[in-house]
DNA sequence: CGTATAGTCAACCAATAAGTTCACTATTAT
DNA sequence: ATAATAGTGAACTTATTGGTTGACTATACG
């Protein structure tokens, strides 16, 4: 299905989250995805990109107009990934909530 | 705290997930980590620095041997920030699964 | 028509990444 | 003391990334 690498790799830079970010509030023209960025625009237009080749957002031209929206698959995807260490973390995190228990036992 | 950036590049490499998910069943020292990779020792050696840099992982020297273990905190980040987006996504796989039965309705 | 708008494409640059090999250090075993 | 084991460090190669600029295409506007 969607590559994980790919998912990865696009979510590593700042620029892009942000991206993602402003997408999740609705679909955006290019040049409105790009205007809070100090870049070029083909620099914003790059990472948008990167975002859809690695299938994390969609762009439809209508009129001269790119309009971005964000997909869901892929970051459904990091997340079931990520989610295989849930219990593993959550172990992890009450062993030192325990410890921090214990440290302050003697208040 | 941890740096975003830094741990999805991190988890963007299918070897450095490989070596996460070995990880996940138990503290194991770095040849052994190593050992299921066709690279040399040095490479894998470089994953588990980035790795640990990004504090996915700890290294801890007994004896000659370092010892690697999962780390919990960087993927926890990683997670609770794609989940910022899982209300969208499940509405969008909602809208999926309501399209679908809607075209399937006249069964 | 001509011009502004939205954006891409190509060429280039500097920095980083992923791998290699070889030499080296540190620890354990004989 | 010597030799094997576990791993690091440095130098190098090749490819990819994130950014730039300048020329170009496509659509809309007057």
């Amino acid at each position: 299905m969607t590559d994980l690498n790919q998912t990865f790799a696009a979510l590593s830079d700042t620029t892009r989250r942000a991206i993602v970010a402003r997408l999740a509030e609705g679909e955006a023209p290019l040049a409105e995805v790009a205007a809070p960025f100090q870049m070029s625009l083909t620099a914003v237009s790059k990472h948008v990109r990167v975002l859809s080749d690695a299938g994390l957002i969609s762009v439809t031209k209508r009129g001269r107009t790119r309009y971005c929206r964000i997909e869901a698959t892929p970051m459904r995807e990091a997340v079931d990934w990520l989610n295989d260490y849930q219990r593993f973390w959550d172990q992890q995190l009450d062993a030192l909530g325990a410890f921090l228990q214990d440290e302050n036992e003697d208040d």
